[in-house]
DNA sequence: GTTTTTAATAAACAACGTTCAGTATCTTTG
DNA sequence: CAAAGATACTGAACGTTGTTTATTAAAAAC
């Protein structure tokens, strides 16, 4: 079986290529700027090849939305050692928001796109980003088991957290905080963040 | 200045024809589905025609952002008479939620379109969307000045029951929540709107 | 009534995702 | 090794987009 594992390991190798291109040019342009002829250019195949190792775009940028929740799952990191969940929760929420500040295009690759999510399920980048939501509901969950508060409905307190975590990032990279003068934005973020822990710790 | 006039009045109806048939496209087929020889055909003119009335094709999407922010601002409207600030706060809330889940479009079209936010300002869905805005910080205000809180900080409080209200609407809107059965979502949205506001209670 | 300005359009352009017929190369078979 | 078959790749095209331009028909100004 030379041939054949040869084959597959060069086909393997052809779906590094253009998803290595696709990650470059986003990282350059953004996901406005990637399109097929984009990749075809950078990898020096015609345009066409691209649809011999990928069904559609569709397929690219559910490969790309794994690299963003690979980025996402490392950026966030540091807090899984932490032993105390509730500084755990805390250093999590924090590294979400900080990532989600950082690097706007992965963001709204992640949450923000409106791309086919009928069959994401099936895709590679559902099962790590359901990893690093599963984490984030058992570190509230042993935050409830060890009374840090007062309800004990973790999926509701884990949801209520998220929404805030969610919505601030999504105000930002969506643009919609023109109302507060530029310089100020990050501060109320910050003290936004830093009030909804305070709520949370009487919650 | 009987000419002049008249054309200007044509010049209008004309615009206001074609934000019609814009609004109409949109509620059928999203804004995906709407196009400018869409727009073209329906009001029988030819596509070209749509740029001597819109420089292009955003403009188009100023004005259905106006559509969307009157749509939010009439369904938030009972709200305005409540007396009490912190029931009229909690409605505002909820019909800020409700007109979310009851129209994703028209929310995806005022808060998550990836839409030239640059010069937003000038447009009049902008002051629209700011006195809303201005109104919601202002009852804020009224249950600060109450004592309905303990933090005497606006600005920050407003700011994180918008991130609350907003997160848990495009989690929604853009199907971010397919780690939740289809038939709890709903209800845990319900939940986590009742949760932030006892949270608020103890803030 | 002639000139000038305006309104509208057909046709085209450029960029996009995608498909398909054809070609060149490689693999298998006799 | 040579013929037949499978595979990898591509140029050219198709169907959509948003947008521009040259041209024509109508209205306004003189």
């Amino acid at each position: 079986m030379g041939i054949t594992s040869r084959k597959e390991r060069e086909k393997a190798e052809m779906r590094g290529l253009i998803v290595n291109a696709s990650h470059d040019i986003f990282k350059e342009k953004g996901y406005d700027g990637l399109n097929i002829r984009n990749i075809a250019e950078r990898i020096e195949y015609s345009p066409a090849t691209i649809y011999l190792y990928y069904k559609d775009k569709n397929e690219i940028f559910y490969a790309l939305q794994y690299e963003a929740a690979a980025a996402k799952r490392d950026h966030m990191l540091p807090a899984v050692s932490i032993a105390d969940p509730w500084k755990r929760l805390i250093e999590f929420g924090r590294l979400y928001v900080d990532f989600g500040l950082k690097h706007p295009d992965w963001y709204d690759l992640l949450f923000l796109t409106r791309a086919p999510m009928e069959h994401i399920e099936n895709q590679e980048c559902w099962s790590l980003g359901m990893a690093t939501h599963a984490f984030f509901v058992e570190t509230v969950q042993a935050c409830v088991d060890a009374r840090y508060f007062k309800s004990t409905d973790t999926a509701t307190i884990a949801y209520t957290l998220w929404c805030h975590a969610h919505g601030l990032v999504s105000l930002f990279v969506r643009e919609r905080m023109r109302m507060y003068p530029p310089d100020q934005r990050e501060e109320l973020a910050k003290k936004s963040f830093a009030m909804m822990i305070r709520m949370a710790e009487s919650l």
